[in-house]
RNA sequence: GGAGCGGUAGCUCAAUUGGUUAGAGCGCCAGCCUGUCACGUUGGAGGUUGCGGGUUCAAGUCCCGUCCGUUCCGCCA
């Protein structure tokens, strides 16, 4: 650090090599110890503490005024270094050789007595969430803004390297008509009309391919108005990235690339040059999800060749109809209780399951030593099926054995959702280190909603559909048409995901068309981008990344608010500014805005007449 | 919109089947203490058990409602 008027020092950089030499530091008081005649502070500032003595031999009043100090006060001290004495070292401290005899001391601002301790994890959330700058005074929390500068540092300078430049889009900008709910902003100058903050800086980057500029990147601010979860906030970070001239291989050779130097950089570890490649068919048959976390086993296993011909009707006429009929071996998990038992028929119910519990086969030795196979429908499987099944899983004493039958949907959902319950119970990850990267490619383009009778984009409608499925487009068999799309996925979490994109201005129109967007709608909020496509747009695509869920990853937490300085609670909500807030009538008529918004009423409750 | 978990002193938690004056550790305040580092030690203050209602001789504990926090489902191209 370059010493000014406060201080020569940071605590954490006094040495045994100081010793003698007169410094001045300044920071918070972390603790006081007074032991009547001699004092001892342990001085703290962002990077560590140092542990400052007062002696009333040496200097009585200096002495007097350090009895009034007290944790969190703000202070200058200057002192010189000195080497502890014999015996009294602390090995826990960095600075635990020395300490600084003060001469001097200044008290810059009392604290007072804080509403939480700084030194001990607390699960009181609201409190945290209403005092963050104190919250964020703790060292957890200190590293982890830290590793996030580290980790987006090292992003900007890989990105830098490669050729990429920083351009800043618009906040202010245009509701789009797929996709999440905008955050609306009204426009005064504009009387009635409507910004939206945006959810993903997509078009404006593609507009930049177009302007030549051929490497883009930003770390950009998005929002999206859905409710929110562990990894999820209403507004968070991208580092969104776009190029032109570049096949899907490029984009993830330079993904792998930059998350390589954020985790060397963040957590100083190498990870793999390449990462496994995987086709969303695969994923969903394998682990039911497209990010799936591959720390474990629990493969979910086809079983339609063992039941093709089974004398179990179910199964069989399921097959038959086109269904699946698909199998989860939990190793050493035949101990399950009743309780999770439960809990995992729930969860299969809640993801759509149609009955009321799972098949499965518990393999268990008896009291007489002969292992039992402990299933509502072992019975009913004949005894090659029995044998084929056991082989086919691998099926051993003390594991249990889940079956779904039903539609590949469902049965990849339920199992999916049945793996990771499963995990959890057996507590598979706990304490692992492991950092599993993968690629889910090969995506489907489009995906039939019911809700809205129409096929929508699975992952945004400028997605560029593959060469060799682009007769099935035209052929109108859309479910089978797969994009050039492509998501990295660590540990289970989406990190970011990306495509190659449409550059052609017919083919864009196509989609839209294909997406029930009309001519009118096309023209009215598309015409930008599908008129800069005919003006010599290159073949470009790009990828995303989740800058707070890699945050979140590196530091080891389980949320992303644990690496957001100011994050918002699960109403989105900051209860420290107590935001959002109420505005005045004024304000809204400014604006051309009233609000419908009424507060509810206390019903009273009346009784229906006798 | 739905489900689970939680809410007791400033903080972290306890309180058996509904049963004495709701406890402990830390913190805080005051005293003592000259080598501690989670200093020690003596004493003290501190509670509408989130809020409202109900059952009961008796409610932190049971029931209903409600608020807050949190996790998940729906939702999140």
């Amino acid at each position: 650090m370059i010493p000014n008027a406060y201080r020569s020092l940071h605590c954490n950089a006094v040495r045994p090599e100081h010793i003698g030499q007169t410094v001045t530091l300044c920071g918070w008081v972390n603790s006081a110890r007074d032991h009547g005649g001699v004092i001892f502070i342990d001085l703290r500032d962002r990077e560590g503490l140092t542990q400052v003595v007062f002696r009333p031999e040496e200097n009585a009043a200096l002495a007097e005024q350090s009895h009034t100090l007290r944790d969190e006060d703000v202070i200058q001290v200057i002192g010189k270094v000195a080497a502890r004495l014999t015996g009294t070292e602390n090995s826990k401290l960095g600075t635990g050789e020395v300490e600084i005899v003060a001469t001097e001391l200044k008290v810059l601002n009392k604290s007072e007595v804080l509403p939480f301790h700084l030194d001990r994890e607390m699960s009181n959330e609201d409190l945290r969430m209403k005092y963050r700058y104190l919250d964020l005074r703790r060292e957890r929390m200190n590293r982890n803004i830290r590793t996030r500068h580290k980790i987006t540092t090292a992003a900007r300078n890989y990105l830098d390297a490669t050729g990429f430049i920083e351009v800043e889009t618009p906040i202010l900008s245009n509701p789009t008509p797929e996709g999440a709910r905008d955050f609306l902003v009204p426009a005064r100058l504009s009387p009635g009309k409507f910004f939206a903050l945006p959810q993903a800086p997509q078009q404006y980057k593609q507009l930049l391919m177009v302007a030549g500029l051929e490497r883009y990147f930003q770390i950009a601010r998005c929002f999206r108005d859905e409710d929110l979860r562990a990894d999820r906030q209403p507004e968070f970070t991208q580092i969104d990235i776009e190029a032109s001239f570049i096949v899907q291989d490029d984009i993830i050779q330079l993904v792998e690339g930059l998350l390589a130097s954020m985790f060397k950089a963040g957590q100083g570890v190498d990870i793999p040059a390449s990462f496994q490649r995987i086709t969303y068919q695969h994923a969903m048959d394998v682990y039911g999800s497209d990010k799936p976390d591959t720390r474990y086993g629990l493969e979910i296993v086809d079983m339609a060749d063992v039941f093709a011909t089974s004398g179990f009707k179910i199964f069989r006429t399921i097959l038959e109809g086109g269904g699946v009929v698909r199998a989860i071996n939990a190793k050493g998990f035949a101990g399950i209780t009743t309780g999770q038992m439960i809990r995992l028929n729930e969860l299969a119910i809640q993801a759509g399951m149609k009955v009321k519990q799972l098949a499965f086969i518990k393999v268990e030795r008896n009291a007489e030593g002969v292992l039992e196979y402990k299933s509502p429908l072992w019975k009913f499987f004949g005894e090659d099926e029995q044998k084929a099944l056991i082989a086919k899983l691998g099926v051993e004493e003390n594991d249990i054995v889940f079956f779904y039958a039903g539609t590949w949907d469902d049965a990849c959902n339920i199992l999916g959702k049945v793996r990771l319950e499963i995990a959890s119970m057996q507590k598979l990850t706990e304490g692992s280190t492991a950092l599993n990267f993968l690629w889910v490619v090969d995506f489907p383009l489009l995906a039939y909603s019911p809700e809205d009778q129409s096929w929508v984009a699975v992952h945004h409608p400028f997605t560029r559909p593959k060469a060799e499925d682009v007769p099935l487009l035209d052929a109108g068999e859309y479910g089978k048409v797969r994009a050039e799309a492509y998501d990295v996925v660590l540990n289970g979490y989406e990190l970011g995901g990306g495509s190659i994109r449409i550059h052609e201005s017919d083919l864009q129109a196509k989609m839209f068309s294909v997406l029930g967007v009309t001519p009118e709608e096309q023209e009215l909020k598309f015409s930008h981008i599908l008129e800069a496509f005919k003006f010599g747009a290159p073949p470009h695509g790009g990828l995303a990344l989740g800058l707070d869920r890699i945050a979140m990853l590196v530091s080891g937490e389980e949320s992303i608010r644990e690496v957001i300085a100011f994050p918002k609670n699960n109403k989105a909500c900051d209860l420290m500014t107590d935001s959002p807030t109420n505005v005045d009538f004024k304000s809204l008529r400014e604006l051309y805005v009233q609000s419908t918004w009424k507060e509810k009423k206390k019903e009273d409750a009346e009784a229906p007449a006798a």
